[in-house]
DNA sequence: ACTATTATGGCAATCGATTGCAATCGCAAG
DNA sequence: CTTGCGATTGCAATCGATTGCCATAATAGT
């Protein structure tokens, strides 16, 4: 070993290298003004000594930091976790997007107790761009922050009038296509499970009330407002559903979620589905497929989904100003409707 | 506004103030000698025009990030995604547990190609420190690592002579104790189904073996490789199942995920569970609430595990040696066994 | 009022890599 | 053997905040 003298820095490889540090630099960091024998020569001396650049230093002077944050805002629902099934199964397809894209990612769970929380995870330059899934309650924040602040993109509702680029399915299409489906099913009575706080989850409960009215069922709905988390409010869904008078024929659940634990209160019910009560749930997750009986849902292609943000977002970075990005919604009928 | 000249650092913010960028700095950073009225003036003035440090020269000088990396090798298995349940609850779990200790967590999913991933990311000086979720195949490297870079622990299953500081459940008793319940209830023909590449998976199957050794029932084994990924391997579980020669009256499922695929082949096979097969994971994931029936687990207490991992490393980051911790795994019996 | 002491603030070096510009080298043509 | 020109490399400023050390201002003590 003849690496007594660590190297930690750039010119330490010069000394040794006997070139000075912008050579160093040139020759480690690819393209460059710089012949072919000397970049090879400090490469493999940069090997030799195990000798990586400081990206701290690096990011300082060509001011980017090669790293995204995704930050999941809670406001409506304090019990949701980043563990919820839809966040990590976006949050997966996103790390594998931004890692071909050459990024990093940086997970950032945020709980809105005031109203700058973006502006000040914007200022704090440690990304280069943010993608925030969901919009919650914050539109009011997203629109303000997006109005200022360019890299900025948003899973979730499109709505007009909304300053921030979005991507997402339309849930009002969504909405729609869900409750057609339980009604082609022969569906009279039904229930809407979910909190339409969320913007997303209101469109979708409007699609509902559109396709019923066009069916003439304006009154065969009910709202019951159960929470987005898994199993929270499981034992609520239970006693609503054990009642016979006002037990629906059709359920269309504001997410995949909602719609297992639908599916779980009605098997402890002994309530046979799709027989007596029809369950359709919405975003297409993988869990849906190991129900018992597989869950019909209508799809939203996340995997789409996460490299249009991902681009988006990149293109923004870019200088570039791109509107938002409404995909279509697809009903996917299993074997529970 | 009298915010003409935009404020892009510590230097524009003194002009204005009349001080020197020191004074700024030390006004900003909370403490440090400097008055009360000149700092309550300088924060006071920071505010009103929006400015705020940047973090990345920060982090140059006082050489630390505020971020630890969280990095997922998938060396045996690239089908499996980050999307993994138990990655994933995994994953939510050290995020609120970094958040709580002011760090931001930094993601990366590893495809290890080469043996200095590892190295590579550690010494990129991006991260305070980094964990590990899942040896995987790479002990080797990790223990490589760990011998040189301090600020790393790792979770998943302990052995003897192992370099790097790990957290997790003690697997041969967890494999133990799945198998002794299964027996209890009466099982004579006991399939593991799993793919014991990884550490974790191969001390289960060996807490499995002992258990079965000890009631006397050393050939009533069958060891079914299936992956861990969810859905993967499905249609061969199936086929396996189909089989009523080789069928087994108990299923110790290596993860819950692979646990629920057996439940859904079992359903589709027309097999009662746990009448004619009992079937019982490993992890304890919320997940396993939800299925019919609800699965019988061996539960790691995961909260725990994240407090623990975050725990270690920042004692290994503030220079202390720690040494790895093995949490006791419990049965969880519900409806499946 | 004058010195001793402490509380504040300024100066300048530092973290480590990047990059525009200038200097130098090598090679070829004259 | 020069001169010319492009190909390499060196020099030094720069990114923006932090901090040890010194100077000065403010306050206390006698």
């Amino acid at each position: 070993m003849t690496d007594r003298p660590r190297i930690r820095n750039i010119a330490d490889l010069a000394k040794i290298a006997g070139v000075s540090p912008g050579t160093v630099s040139r020759a480690l960091s690819g393209a460059g003004l710089i012949s072919q024998k000397t970049r090879d020569r400090i490469q493999a001396l940069a090997r030799e000594h195990e000798f990586r650049p400081n990206v701290m230093a690096r990011n300082l002077r060509i001011q980017r930091t090669g790293a995204i944050g995704v930050l999941i805002p809670l406001g409506h629902e304090t019990g949701q976790h980043i563990s919820d099934p839809f966040f990590i199964t976006m949050l997966g397809l996103l790390a594998d997007a931004l890692t071909e894209r050459g990024y990093d990612l940086m997970l950032s769970r945020v709980i809105p107790t005031d109203d700058d929380w973006l502006d000040r995870y914007a200022d704090s330059g440690r990304v280069d761009g943010i993608i925030v899934i969901g919009q919650s309650d914050q539109s009011a924040v997203l629109d303000r922050a997006a109005a200022r602040y360019r890299p900025l993109v948003v899973w979730g509702g499109h709505s007009r009038g909304q300053v921030h680029c979005s991507v997402g399915s339309d849930n009002v299409i969504g909405g729609d296509i869900a409750t057609s489906h339980l009604i082609e099913r022969g569906c009279k009575r039904i229930t809407f499970l979910g909190d339409p706080t969320p913007l997303e989850i209101a469109q979708r409960l409007e699609g509902c009330r559109q396709a019923l009215a066009r069916a003439g069922l304006d009154d065969a709905l009910t709202v019951f407002p159960a929470h987005l988390a898994a199993g929270i409010d499981e034992s609520d869904i239970t006693a609503y559903l054990a009642n016979a008078e006002t037990r629906p024929d059709g359920i269309f659940a504001a997410s995949d979620v909602i719609a297992m634990s639908a599916l779980r209160a009605l098997s402890e019910l002994g309530l046979a589905v799709p027989g007596e009560v029809k369950v359709i749930g919405y975003d297409g997750l993988a869990l849906g497929e190991h129900t018992v009986p597989r869950l019909s849902t209508v799809k939203q292609d996340l995997t789409t989904g996460a490299r249009n943000l991902v681009d988006l977002l990149l293109r923004r970075i870019a200088g570039e100003d791109t509107s938002s990005v409404v995909m279509m919604p697809e009903l996917v009928a299993r074997l529970s409707s």
